[in-house]
DNA sequence: ATACTTGCAAATCGTTTGCAATACC
DNA sequence: GGTATTGCAAACGATTTGCAAGTAT
C-alpha cells in the first residue's frame, strides 16, 4: 500500500510520450500506477469518483485510448462489448474467468508457443495474444 | 460453388441439436453451410436479405446464439464491440487482420503450444484461444 | 495567446428485450 | 391446440462525438 510514484514522476512519464500533464491525466495515471491491473473504463471512472477525483467518463475514455496509443497501456480483448486495459505492457498472456469477467496475467515465461505459422504474404504480425478461458469449477458442477 | 447440403440434411442437423427447423433457421444454416466462414450478425443479415430471404436481425442474433449453444458454431472474440461467428467448430486458432476486420483460420496443426500453465485452483480450462494480430504491410509503410 | 483538453449531453453502434402475431409438431 | 419461434420497435450498455468553456505552455 504505497502512494505510488510521486506526481513529478508521472508528469514526466506523460510528457515523455507527448501528453500534456493535465489534472485528469495525472490522477488517472496515478490510479493505474501501482501493481499490474486490468481495468474497464467504467470501473476506472467509479474508482476516480470514489477517490474524490472529478473526471468525466468521456475523459476517462479519452485518456485510456491516449495511454494505449502512447504505449503506456495495452488493450486486452476477451469479451465482445467490453474493453479492458492492462497496465502491464510487456509481452505476456491472460487467464480469463468467464463467469466473473476477471483477468489474470500469465507471465511470458509461463507459456511458450512452438510452431507459430508465418504471417500471410503482405501482412506483418502485430502481436500474438493467447487467452486461456476459464470456468470456476463450482460452475461446472452445476452444469 | 455448390448449393451446399440439401434442406433435408440441414433439417436433420437442426433437429439433432434440438432446434425446430423453421424457415429462418434453415435458411441461415444453409448460408453458413459451405466452406469455413467467419460472419458477424449484421453481415449475415445483409447476406440473407440479398438472397431474398426474409429474416429479421433479431432472429439472426437469436439463431446465431442458438447455433453456438448447440455446438454448430463457435464465437470468436477479436474486437471489443463486435462478435464474429465461426463455422469451423474444431480446435484451431486465428489470424486477425486488424485493418480490414478479416479473420482467417490457423489449422490446429500449424500452431503448437508448449508449456501451457495449469489453470488456477478452483478453475477449469474452457478453451485456449490464440489470435495472431496482423497489419497489412502497406499500412506499416505509411506509419 | 494559442493550441490542446475537458465535460456535458446527444448521438451512435452492436446487441438484447418484451410481447403480440405466427409457424411448427 | 399448445408450445416454440418470429418480428417489430423500444430498450440497452458501452463507447464516441460535437462543441462551448476551461487549462497548459
Amino acid at each position: 500500500m504505497t502512494d505510488g510514484p510521486a506526481s513529478t514522476e508521472i508528469v514526466e512519464r506523460l510528457r515523455s510520450v507527448g501528453l500534456r500533464p493535465t489534472r485528469q491525466r495525472i490522477a488517472l495515471a496515478r490510479l493505474l500506477s501501482g501493481a499490474d491491473r486490468h481495468v474497464a473504463a467504467e470501473s476506472l471512472h467509479s474508482e476516480a469518483q470514489a477517490a474524490g477525483i472529478a473526471v468525466s467518463l468521456a475523459t476517462v475514455y479519452n485518456a485510456l485510448h491516449q495511454f494505449v496509443d502512447s504505449g503506456l497501456l495495452r488493450e486486452v480483448v476477451v469479451d465482445p462489448g467490453k474493453s479492458y486495459f492492462d497496465t502491464n505492457t510487456s509481452q505476456h498472456h491472460h487467464f480469463y474467468f468467464e463467469a466473473s469477467g476477471r483477468l489474470e496475467d500469465i507471465p511470458a515465461g509461463d507459456l511458450t508457443l512452438a510452431r507459430v505459422p508465418p504471417a500471410p504474404h503482405g501482412a506483418q504480425v502485430v502481436r500474438v495474444d493467447v487467452v486461456i478461458r476459464l470456468a470456476e469449477t463450482d460452475d461446472i458442477i452445476m452444469q
